[in-house]
RNA sequence: CGCGGGGUAGAGCAGUCUGGUAGCUCGUCGGGCUCAUAACCCGGAGGUCGUUGGUUCAAAUCCGGCCCCCGCAACCA
């Protein structure tokens, strides 16, 4: 038996994954299953990332420790994982003895062989946030977190010889056009990193605690890189000192399936972490779209986060599966909305396919009490039928064997729509009526029990639970792929199950108010804990009083050439007028604020912002998606003190 | 000129590599049917394929210019 080796990229413990994090282990299941279907020896890995400083900020802050934090989360992902009935054979975490210990041996060896050296880390430095930023990290100079400033400071740390491996790897990639997939993110990945030259890559900190720590120095936490991507050669035992026979059996992975984001790190750092290693590469990285709400990215801030768990509630969880399944393009972003899931149930779901089962089903019971026979009294529409359905079954596996899962369920659904239109060609009903075409009746009931056999063995690596309902209504014994050669294995005198709607039709409106109402409530919610997270330390009247604000006029506003984020504005703040750039284009014309009031930071210190001297900063509120200056109520004079 | 993706019917997408009648699902309008979950089947309307120039007997498709949207650019799948 051919062994298939898949991963997801393991989830990150900060907080509850939502139904785009979701979305890839339903994807990766759906393909592990689908291998399973066709006789491989699959091995399926899935689990979490648990380290790093977030997390400890995040634990500290609820005031437990981050052992404590994360067992929590990484249950909650579990229980979703289970929720959507997904088939991994091992969950992974990153804090498991077994895979902390191997990871610091593969530090050690990487080390000892000379691939990571010591050095010094030089950034801008955060001091309240504690943290190094790269210049490119920095948001208008300024922290990306806190937006204090930062200072330049040095950081012990250590580092991964990657440059030592660029040539080999782009020649890995040259010689295996299929490593990177879809081929787009191929071009990326080469263009944007490969061929500029790789920088070697800083792997430890010893700013935060929370990780593995380097065994030979103390001081020192390995990085999320080595410590995370290791998950997938540790959960088969991988060990420096000679590997176990999971190992041995499933590795190199056939495919890791990752989110486009991290594309980077699975195609660049991890294959030159194997190769310094002496392990062989993984055959294929998949990185898949991303899943959004409408046209936006789901964020917390936006409270526009939709939860697998909420949509299972509301709709169960394999039209969920569907939906996402069918919905996500190849290669581009998918989007969902309350509504496009509705529109998929009911047209999908109940009218073409669980309606094609309940009235075929419905009509065996009807007509001969369930008993299926093969007549054999053929007609000059079956033939097409028949091809079609056998189509169906190799282009599904076909498309699968690209990963083109919303490919394979529309051909599935296609042939759900063949089976109506027959019913329709061949008018059952009118059979019935006469005694004569009783025969001819039998068969095309037969032909259709047939036909839905095909789609509930089709649907299973999809629609597990709807897959086996199907093949359980129509009596099926034969339900293993390979019984799809042909096209009648059905056996005469079988009896059909009871007729059971298979999705009951939704009421959109009705639903959608259901759902408005959660969603916000959901809202609410989330807008409180959102403030409670932004909650900054308490300062004193003391602090507040050192800053200085004054209104002031604008009286002058550009762009500033080569950013398209910056204004830089002329502010009459009484008799002087300043040079303030902010970033704010994307929200203002610089036209537009000429004479506007404003309120200015004006002993801040000036900084230069893309070349351009700035000497304040306008004050604005902002909400992550749109932004506004704050203006005087009453036209005050310019220069007046703000308090 | 940082890199990449996209712009096709009211909505969502396929087709572009390999040029040859512009296709699918939803919605909409009309018809049919009554086995079934007000479902199913058939038909119609609706597109200057972002724009502009070129190659060609022929361009959504190949080549060039331009416009617009969206990602990425060291840690949010």
């Amino acid at each position: 038996m051919e062994k298939f080796y898949i991963t997801t990229a393991i989830a990150y413990t900060s907080r509850k994954p939502h139904i785009g994090n979701t979305y890839e282990i339903i994807l990766t299941d759906a393909i592990a299953r689908f291998k399973r279907q066709m006789g491989n020896d699959v091995f399926f890995l899935t689990g979490t990332d648990e380290h790093g400083q977030k997390i400890e900020e995040i634990a500290k802050e609820q005031g437990v420790s981050p052992k404590q934090y994360v067992d929590g989360v990484a249950g909650e992902i579990k229980t979703i994982w289970d929720l959507m009935n997904t088939s991994y054979d091992k969950f992974i975490r990153t804090t498991d003895d077994y895979h902390e210990k191997v990871v610091q041996k593969i530090f050690k060896k990487l080390y000892d062989q000379g691939d990571i050296y010591k050095s010094e880390y030089e950034g801008h430095y955060c001091v309240p946030c504690e943290t190094f930023f790269t210049e490119t990290q920095l948001v208008d100079g300024k922290c990306p977190d806190c937006g204090r400033e930062v200072k330049k400071a040095k950081e012990e740390a250590y580092f991964f010889k990657v440059s030592k491996y660029q040539d080999k790897l782009m020649k890995h990639i040259e010689e295996n056009p299929e490593f990177i997939m879809p081929e787009s993110r191929k071009k990326e990945m080469v263009n944007n990193f490969i061929k500029p030259g790789l920088q070697d890559l800083c792997v430890s900190r010893s700013s935060f605690k929370w990780g593995v720590p380097v065994s030979f120095d103390e001081n020192h936490v390995i990085y999320v890189w080595i410590d995370a991507l290791s998950n997938y050669i540790t959960a088969l035992g991988y060990d420096v000192d000679g590997s176990g026979d999971l190992y041995k059996k499933y590795w190199p992975a056939n495919v890791h399936i990752i989110g486009k984001d991290i594309l980077r790190f699975h195609t660049i750092y991890w294959p030159i972490i194997l190769m310094a290693l002496g392990e062989p590469l993984p055959k294929q990285v998949f990185g898949h779209p991303w899943l959004l709400n409408g046209d936006s990215k789901m964020s917390k801030s936006l409270g526009n986060v939709i939860y697998a768990d909420d949509l299972v509630r509301h709709f169960g969880v394999d039209a969920v599966r569907y939906y996402v399944l069918r919905e996500m393009p190849y290669a581009q972003d998918g989007t969902i909305t309350y509504e496009t899931i509705i529109s998929r149930f009911n047209a999908d779901l109940a009218n073409t396919l669980g309606n094609l089962v309940n009235r075929t089903v419905a009509m065996s019971k009807k007509y001969f009490d369930g008993k299926i026979e093969n007549t054999s009294v053929c007609d000059e529409f079956d033939n097409d039928l028949i091809q079609t359905a056998l189509d169906t079954k190799d282009s599904v596996i076909a498309k699968m064997n690209e990963f083109k899962v919303a490919d394979s369920l529309e051909i599935i659904m296609n042939l759900a729509r063949r089976l109506n239109k027959y019913i329709d060609e061949t008018m059952p009903w009118a059979l019935a009526k006469d005694e004569e075409s009783l025969g001819r009746l039998k068969t095309v009931l037969y032909n259709l029990i047939e036909g839905i056999r095909f789609i509930g063995i089709l649907l299973a690596p999809f629609m597990p639970e709807t897959s086996q309902e199907i093949l359980k209504q129509i009596g099926a014994t034969y339900t293993e792929i390979t019984s799809l050669d042909s096209f009648g294995k059905t056996e005469s005198g079988t009896f059909v199950g009871d007729a059971k709607p298979l999705f009951q039709r939704i009421d959109e409106a009705k639903k959608l108010e259901e759902i408005t109402k959660e969603v916000e409530e959901a809202k609410k919610q989330a807008a409180k804990e959102v403030k409670k997270e932004e909650k900054v330390s308490e300062i004193t009247i003391d602090d507040f009083a050192k800053i200085e604000l004054k209104v002031g006029e604008v009286m002058d506003s550009k762009p500033v050439e080569g950013a398209d984020k910056l204004l830089v504005s002329q502010i009459k703040i009484g008799n002087e007028v300043r040079q303030i750039v902010s970033g704010i284009a994307k929200y203002y014309n610089p036209s537009d604020l000429i004479g506007k009031k404003v309120v200015v930071v004006t002993n801040l210190k000036p900084v230069k912002l893309r070349g351009v001297l700035s000497e304040g900063m306008i004050l604005a509120a902002s909400d992550g998606k749109d932004l506004s200056l704050i203006a005087p109520d009453k036209d005050f004079e310019s220069g007046s003190q703000v308090r």
